[in-house]
DNA sequence: TCAAATCTATACTTTTATGTCAAGATTCAT
DNA sequence: ATGAATCTTGACATAAAAGTATAGATTTGA
Protein backbone atom coordinates (compact mmCIF):
# COMPACT_ATOMS: atom_id res chain seq x y z
CA UNK A 1 0.00 0.00 0.00
CA UNK A 2 2.09 3.16 -1.02
CA UNK A 3 1.20 6.75 -1.38
CA UNK A 4 1.66 7.65 -5.39
CA UNK A 5 3.24 10.69 -6.63
CA UNK A 6 0.13 12.18 -8.05
CA UNK A 7 -1.21 11.79 -4.00
CA UNK A 8 2.25 13.40 -2.50
CA UNK A 9 2.86 16.12 -4.79
CA UNK A 10 -0.59 17.06 -5.46
CA UNK A 11 -0.67 17.51 -1.38
CA UNK A 12 2.54 19.38 -1.35
CA UNK A 13 1.55 22.01 -4.00
CA UNK A 14 -2.18 22.81 -1.82
CA UNK A 15 -0.42 22.81 1.37
CA UNK A 16 1.48 25.76 -0.54
CA UNK A 17 -1.27 27.72 -1.25
CA UNK A 18 -2.75 26.81 2.18
CA UNK A 19 0.12 28.95 4.00
CA UNK A 20 -0.79 32.17 2.05
CA UNK A 21 -2.49 34.61 3.13
CA UNK A 22 -6.12 35.66 2.09
CA UNK A 23 -4.72 38.56 -0.63
CA UNK A 24 -2.28 36.00 -2.04
CA UNK A 25 -1.94 33.42 -5.07
CA UNK A 26 0.82 31.87 -6.68
CA UNK A 27 1.65 30.92 -10.12
CA UNK A 28 2.94 27.76 -11.81
CA UNK A 29 6.66 28.53 -11.31
CA UNK A 30 6.47 29.85 -7.88
CA UNK A 31 4.38 26.36 -6.86
CA UNK A 32 7.15 24.66 -8.90
CA UNK A 33 10.17 25.99 -7.39
CA UNK A 34 8.90 25.87 -3.78
CA UNK A 35 8.01 22.08 -3.89
CA UNK A 36 11.16 21.30 -6.05
CA UNK A 37 8.92 19.49 -9.13
CA UNK A 38 9.35 20.72 -12.73
CA UNK A 39 6.91 23.77 -13.70
CA UNK A 40 5.03 20.51 -16.20
CA UNK A 41 4.17 18.24 -13.64
CA UNK A 42 2.87 20.66 -11.30
CA UNK A 43 0.63 22.19 -14.17
CA UNK A 44 -0.80 19.28 -14.64
CA UNK A 45 -1.47 18.44 -10.81
CA UNK A 46 -2.80 21.84 -10.15
CA UNK A 47 -5.16 21.40 -13.35
CA UNK A 48 -6.32 18.14 -11.58
CA UNK A 49 -6.94 19.95 -8.63
CA UNK A 50 -8.50 22.75 -10.49
CA UNK A 51 -11.11 20.67 -12.21
CA UNK A 52 -11.82 18.86 -9.35
CA UNK A 53 -13.02 22.38 -7.42
CA UNK A 54 -10.03 22.39 -4.85
CA UNK A 55 -8.62 25.44 -5.86
CA UNK A 56 -9.22 28.69 -7.92
CA UNK A 57 -6.75 29.60 -11.19
CA UNK A 58 -6.51 32.91 -12.93
CA UNK A 59 -5.05 33.23 -15.87
CA UNK A 60 -3.27 36.43 -17.66
CA UNK A 61 -0.60 38.81 -16.29
CA UNK A 62 -1.38 38.68 -12.60
CA UNK A 63 -2.82 35.42 -11.99
CA UNK A 64 -2.09 32.25 -10.61
CA UNK A 65 -3.88 29.66 -8.11
CA UNK A 66 -5.70 30.32 -4.30
CA UNK A 67 -7.73 27.78 -2.60
CA UNK A 68 -11.45 27.98 -3.61
CA UNK A 69 -12.52 27.29 -0.43
CA UNK A 70 -10.85 27.78 3.48
CA UNK A 71 -7.82 25.02 4.40
CA UNK A 72 -10.29 24.18 7.29
CA UNK A 73 -13.05 23.40 4.92
CA UNK A 74 -10.68 20.82 2.84
CA UNK A 75 -10.29 17.20 4.24
CA UNK A 76 -7.40 15.16 3.26
CA UNK A 77 -9.99 12.30 1.94
CA UNK A 78 -11.57 14.36 -0.54
CA UNK A 79 -8.28 15.07 -1.83
CA UNK A 80 -6.53 12.03 -1.74
CA UNK A 81 -9.95 10.72 -3.51
CA UNK A 82 -9.52 12.75 -7.00
CA UNK A 83 -5.59 12.44 -6.66
CA UNK A 84 -5.30 8.68 -6.66
CA UNK A 85 -9.06 7.28 -8.06
CA UNK A 86 -11.98 6.07 -6.00
CA UNK A 87 -9.95 3.23 -5.17
CA UNK A 88 -12.44 1.05 -2.78
CA UNK A 89 -15.23 0.74 -5.75
CA UNK A 90 -12.46 -0.60 -8.48
CA UNK A 91 -10.38 -2.81 -6.28
CA UNK A 92 -12.20 -5.82 -7.69
CA UNK A 93 -12.51 -5.39 -11.25
CA UNK A 94 -8.48 -4.24 -11.67
CA UNK A 95 -7.33 -7.35 -10.31
CA UNK A 96 -8.93 -10.08 -12.14
CA UNK A 97 -5.80 -11.65 -13.25
CA UNK A 98 -5.71 -13.21 -16.07
CA UNK A 99 -9.87 -14.03 -16.55
CA UNK A 100 -12.53 -12.01 -17.45
CA UNK A 101 -13.49 -11.45 -13.69
CA UNK A 102 -12.16 -12.33 -10.31
CA UNK A 103 -12.61 -15.62 -9.28
CA UNK A 104 -13.70 -14.73 -6.02
CA UNK A 105 -17.52 -14.28 -5.75
CA UNK A 106 -18.86 -13.49 -2.86
CA UNK A 107 -16.37 -16.00 -1.21
CA UNK A 108 -13.43 -13.76 -1.06
CA UNK A 109 -11.37 -14.48 2.08
CA UNK A 110 -9.39 -11.07 1.67
CA UNK A 111 -12.18 -8.74 -0.04
CA UNK A 112 -12.87 -7.54 3.92
CA UNK A 113 -9.09 -7.07 4.33
CA UNK A 114 -8.81 -4.68 1.40
CA UNK A 115 -12.71 -2.74 2.28
CA UNK A 116 -11.61 -2.58 5.78
CA UNK A 117 -7.91 -1.01 5.09
CA UNK A 118 -9.27 1.32 2.50
CA UNK A 119 -11.99 2.26 5.05
CA UNK A 120 -10.12 3.04 8.42
CA UNK A 121 -6.95 4.93 5.83
CA UNK A 122 -10.60 7.16 4.66
CA UNK A 123 -11.89 7.74 8.18
CA UNK A 124 -8.28 8.88 9.17
CA UNK A 125 -8.12 11.11 6.23
CA UNK A 126 -11.59 12.41 6.63
CA UNK A 127 -10.57 14.07 10.24
CA UNK A 128 -7.62 15.82 9.12
CA UNK A 129 -7.93 19.32 6.89
CA UNK A 130 -5.31 21.05 5.02
CA UNK A 131 -5.34 23.54 7.70
CA UNK A 132 -4.11 21.12 9.86
CA UNK A 133 -0.90 20.62 8.02
CA UNK A 134 0.34 24.28 8.15
CA UNK A 135 1.87 25.83 10.75
CA UNK A 136 1.86 25.42 14.28
CA UNK A 137 -1.11 24.15 14.62
CA UNK A 138 -0.46 20.31 13.73
CA UNK A 139 -2.56 18.02 15.17
CA UNK A 140 -2.11 15.15 13.44
CA UNK A 141 0.55 13.68 14.95
CA UNK A 142 -1.38 13.28 17.98
CA UNK A 143 -4.89 12.08 16.41
CA UNK A 144 -3.27 9.37 14.35
CA UNK A 145 -0.44 8.29 17.13
CA UNK A 146 -4.32 8.29 19.55
CA UNK A 147 -5.69 6.16 16.80
CA UNK A 148 -2.91 3.37 16.62
CA UNK A 149 -3.39 3.01 20.24
CA UNK A 150 -6.33 2.52 20.01
CA UNK A 151 -6.11 -0.05 17.35
CA UNK A 152 -4.30 -2.01 19.74
CA UNK A 153 -6.80 -2.29 22.28
CA UNK A 154 -9.80 -3.05 19.94
CA UNK A 155 -8.26 -5.57 18.36
CA UNK A 156 -7.05 -7.11 21.66
CA UNK A 157 -10.91 -7.07 23.07
CA UNK A 158 -12.33 -8.50 19.88
CA UNK A 159 -9.76 -10.99 18.90
CA UNK A 160 -9.03 -12.12 22.37
CA UNK A 161 -12.65 -13.04 23.03
CA UNK B 1 -2.63 4.54 -1.62
CA UNK B 2 -3.78 1.79 -3.83
CA UNK B 3 -3.21 -1.98 -2.82
CA UNK B 4 -0.43 -3.22 -5.56
CA UNK B 5 -1.54 -6.00 -7.70
CA UNK B 6 1.70 -8.74 -5.92
CA UNK B 7 -0.13 -7.90 -2.67
CA UNK B 8 -2.96 -8.76 -3.85
CA UNK B 9 -2.05 -11.92 -5.91
CA UNK B 10 0.71 -12.62 -3.47
CA UNK B 11 -2.07 -12.45 -0.22
CA UNK B 12 -4.68 -14.67 -2.05
CA UNK B 13 -1.74 -17.48 -3.02
CA UNK B 14 -1.12 -17.74 0.56
CA UNK B 15 -4.98 -18.04 1.52
CA UNK B 16 -4.88 -21.08 -0.88
CA UNK B 17 -2.03 -22.46 0.74
CA UNK B 18 -3.68 -21.77 4.35
CA UNK B 19 -7.38 -23.53 3.62
CA UNK B 20 -5.45 -26.97 3.36
CA UNK B 21 -5.15 -29.79 5.81
CA UNK B 22 -1.82 -30.54 7.55
CA UNK B 23 -1.25 -33.40 5.15
CA UNK B 24 -1.96 -31.09 1.59
CA UNK B 25 0.27 -29.15 -0.67
CA UNK B 26 -0.61 -28.02 -3.52
CA UNK B 27 1.71 -27.12 -7.05
CA UNK B 28 2.07 -24.42 -8.95
CA UNK B 29 -0.54 -25.02 -11.88
CA UNK B 30 -3.12 -25.46 -9.29
CA UNK B 31 -2.78 -22.61 -7.14
CA UNK B 32 -2.54 -20.58 -10.43
CA UNK B 33 -5.65 -22.39 -11.31
CA UNK B 34 -7.53 -21.67 -8.16
CA UNK B 35 -6.44 -17.72 -8.13
CA UNK B 36 -7.15 -17.12 -12.22
CA UNK B 37 -3.35 -16.18 -12.76
CA UNK B 38 -0.90 -17.33 -14.91
CA UNK B 39 1.58 -20.29 -13.50
CA UNK B 40 4.26 -17.90 -14.84
CA UNK B 41 2.88 -14.79 -12.29
CA UNK B 42 1.94 -17.55 -9.66
CA UNK B 43 5.74 -19.02 -9.76
CA UNK B 44 7.64 -15.78 -9.31
CA UNK B 45 5.06 -15.12 -6.33
CA UNK B 46 5.41 -18.10 -4.39
CA UNK B 47 9.24 -17.63 -5.26
CA UNK B 48 9.03 -14.41 -3.12
CA UNK B 49 6.76 -15.77 -0.24
CA UNK B 50 9.42 -18.83 -0.37
CA UNK B 51 12.15 -16.81 -0.12
CA UNK B 52 10.51 -14.58 2.61
CA UNK B 53 10.08 -18.05 4.74
CA UNK B 54 6.43 -17.96 4.91
CA UNK B 55 5.78 -20.68 2.72
CA UNK B 56 7.73 -24.29 2.14
CA UNK B 57 8.50 -25.22 -1.07
CA UNK B 58 9.89 -29.11 -2.13
CA UNK B 59 10.59 -29.81 -5.92
CA UNK B 60 9.87 -33.11 -7.91
CA UNK B 61 7.21 -35.39 -8.71
CA UNK B 62 5.03 -35.42 -5.61
CA UNK B 63 6.20 -31.51 -4.86
CA UNK B 64 4.55 -28.35 -3.99
CA UNK B 65 4.25 -25.41 -1.52
CA UNK B 66 2.95 -25.67 2.04
CA UNK B 67 2.79 -22.94 4.69
CA UNK B 68 6.04 -22.44 6.05
CA UNK B 69 4.07 -22.36 9.68
CA UNK B 70 0.57 -22.35 10.95
CA UNK B 71 -1.48 -20.04 9.70
CA UNK B 72 -2.70 -18.62 12.63
CA UNK B 73 1.06 -17.63 13.13
CA UNK B 74 1.01 -15.38 9.33
CA UNK B 75 0.56 -12.01 10.80
CA UNK B 76 -0.38 -9.87 7.26
CA UNK B 77 1.51 -6.62 7.71
CA UNK B 78 4.37 -9.16 7.45
CA UNK B 79 3.25 -10.22 4.13
CA UNK B 80 2.73 -7.69 3.32
CA UNK B 81 5.99 -5.79 4.35
CA UNK B 82 7.51 -8.26 1.93
CA UNK B 83 5.11 -7.88 -1.22
CA UNK B 84 5.23 -4.30 -0.98
CA UNK B 85 8.35 -3.02 0.66
CA UNK B 86 8.84 -1.48 3.64
CA UNK B 87 7.47 1.57 2.45
CA UNK B 88 7.52 3.53 5.36
CA UNK B 89 11.32 3.93 5.67
CA UNK B 90 11.89 4.56 1.85
CA UNK B 91 9.08 7.43 1.33
CA UNK B 92 10.81 10.72 1.44
CA UNK B 93 13.59 9.13 -0.83
CA UNK B 94 11.41 8.10 -3.76
CA UNK B 95 9.70 11.75 -3.69
CA UNK B 96 12.45 14.10 -4.13
CA UNK B 97 10.54 15.81 -7.16
CA UNK B 98 13.54 17.29 -9.85
CA UNK B 99 15.60 17.64 -6.95
CA UNK B 100 18.06 15.22 -5.15
CA UNK B 101 16.98 15.63 -1.99
CA UNK B 102 13.35 16.66 -0.67
CA UNK B 103 13.28 20.04 -0.40
CA UNK B 104 11.21 19.99 2.87
CA UNK B 105 13.68 19.11 6.04
CA UNK B 106 12.63 19.20 9.26
CA UNK B 107 9.60 21.22 8.60
CA UNK B 108 7.55 19.25 6.37
CA UNK B 109 3.81 19.75 6.49
CA UNK B 110 2.37 16.64 4.68
CA UNK B 111 5.60 14.04 6.70
CA UNK B 112 2.87 13.09 9.84
CA UNK B 113 -0.22 12.34 7.47
CA UNK B 114 1.88 10.07 5.48
CA UNK B 115 4.34 8.10 8.60
CA UNK B 116 0.98 7.97 10.41
CA UNK B 117 -1.14 6.29 7.94
CA UNK B 118 1.41 3.92 7.43
CA UNK B 119 1.47 3.21 10.79
CA UNK B 120 -2.35 2.72 11.42
CA UNK B 121 -2.46 0.36 8.15
CA UNK B 122 0.45 -1.89 9.86
CA UNK B 123 -1.12 -1.97 13.25
CA UNK B 124 -4.70 -2.84 11.51
CA UNK B 125 -2.87 -5.48 9.60
CA UNK B 126 -0.65 -6.77 12.30
CA UNK B 127 -3.87 -7.83 14.31
CA UNK B 128 -4.81 -10.25 11.17
CA UNK B 129 -3.76 -13.54 10.57
CA UNK B 130 -4.16 -15.90 7.65
CA UNK B 131 -6.11 -18.11 9.58
CA UNK B 132 -8.97 -15.40 9.89
CA UNK B 133 -9.26 -14.97 6.10
CA UNK B 134 -10.26 -18.66 5.88
CA UNK B 135 -13.38 -20.49 6.94
CA UNK B 136 -15.58 -19.61 9.34
CA UNK B 137 -13.53 -17.81 11.56
CA UNK B 138 -13.48 -14.20 9.86
CA UNK B 139 -13.61 -11.68 12.49
CA UNK B 140 -11.45 -9.43 9.81
CA UNK B 141 -15.15 -7.21 9.37
CA UNK B 142 -15.67 -6.97 13.49
CA UNK B 143 -11.95 -5.78 13.98
CA UNK B 144 -11.85 -3.13 11.44
CA UNK B 145 -15.81 -1.68 12.02
CA UNK B 146 -14.42 -1.51 15.58
CA UNK B 147 -11.19 0.76 14.92
CA UNK B 148 -12.94 2.60 12.19
CA UNK B 149 -15.93 3.71 14.65
CA UNK B 150 -12.86 4.60 17.56
CA UNK B 151 -11.20 6.64 14.78
CA UNK B 152 -14.21 8.84 14.62
CA UNK B 153 -14.58 9.31 18.37
CA UNK B 154 -10.58 10.16 18.60
CA UNK B 155 -10.99 12.64 16.16
CA UNK B 156 -13.92 14.17 18.36
CA UNK B 157 -12.06 14.60 21.39
CA UNK B 158 -8.59 15.28 20.29
CA UNK B 159 -9.57 18.34 17.26
CA UNK B 160 -12.06 19.25 19.90
CA UNK B 161 -10.17 20.11 22.42
C1' DT C 1 -3.79 46.74 -30.44
C1' DC C 2 -0.03 44.06 -29.12
C1' DA C 3 3.21 41.67 -26.32
C1' DA C 4 4.10 39.42 -22.11
C1' DA C 5 2.53 36.53 -18.44
C1' DT C 6 -0.18 33.19 -17.16
C1' DC C 7 -3.19 28.97 -17.10
C1' DT C 8 -5.29 24.83 -20.15
C1' DA C 9 -5.36 20.69 -22.56
C1' DT C 10 -3.73 17.10 -25.13
C1' DA C 11 -0.22 14.32 -27.11
C1' DC C 12 4.14 12.30 -26.40
C1' DT C 13 8.27 10.18 -23.88
C1' DT C 14 10.31 8.00 -20.12
C1' DT C 15 10.32 5.20 -16.18
C1' DT C 16 8.55 1.76 -13.26
C1' DA C 17 5.66 -2.11 -12.25
C1' DT C 18 3.75 -6.21 -14.02
C1' DG C 19 3.79 -10.25 -16.26
C1' DT C 20 6.01 -13.95 -19.38
C1' DC C 21 9.49 -17.07 -21.02
C1' DA C 22 12.94 -20.41 -21.12
C1' DA C 23 16.73 -22.88 -19.42
C1' DG C 24 18.27 -25.07 -15.25
C1' DA C 25 17.97 -27.83 -10.83
C1' DT C 26 15.80 -31.27 -7.90
C1' DT C 27 12.98 -35.13 -6.74
C1' DC C 28 10.29 -39.20 -7.45
C1' DA C 29 8.85 -43.45 -9.69
C1' DT C 30 9.92 -47.06 -12.54
C1' DA D 1 19.68 -44.68 -14.71
C1' DT D 2 16.10 -42.31 -17.01
C1' DG D 3 12.14 -39.50 -17.74
C1' DA D 4 8.42 -36.94 -15.91
C1' DA D 5 6.91 -33.57 -12.66
C1' DT D 6 8.03 -29.95 -10.17
C1' DC D 7 10.22 -25.63 -8.33
C1' DT D 8 14.06 -21.77 -9.36
C1' DT D 9 16.04 -17.94 -11.42
C1' DG D 10 17.33 -14.47 -14.36
C1' DA D 11 16.37 -12.26 -18.73
C1' DC D 12 12.90 -10.38 -21.48
C1' DA D 13 8.29 -8.14 -23.01
C1' DT D 14 4.24 -5.59 -21.94
C1' DA D 15 1.38 -2.35 -19.60
C1' DA D 16 0.64 1.39 -16.54
C1' DA D 17 2.16 5.44 -14.12
C1' DA D 18 4.77 9.46 -14.16
C1' DG D 19 6.63 13.20 -16.26
C1' DT D 20 7.48 16.45 -20.40
C1' DA D 21 6.53 19.25 -24.37
C1' DT D 22 3.88 22.14 -26.99
C1' DA D 23 0.33 24.64 -28.97
C1' DG D 24 -3.61 27.20 -27.53
C1' DA D 25 -6.58 30.41 -24.62
C1' DT D 26 -7.09 34.33 -21.46
C1' DT D 27 -5.83 38.44 -19.06
C1' DT D 28 -3.19 42.55 -18.09
C1' DG D 29 -0.84 46.64 -19.10
C1' DA D 30 1.75 49.62 -22.10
Amino acid sequence: MKISAQEEYGLRCLVQLATLAADESLTLPQIAEREGVSQANAGKLMWLLSKAGFVQSTRGTKGGYTLARPASKIYLNEVIKILDGDEINTHCESYTGILEVCVHKGDCGIRPVIVGLHKIVDEALSNITLSQLVGEERKVTQTFQQIQRLEKKVAQEILGS
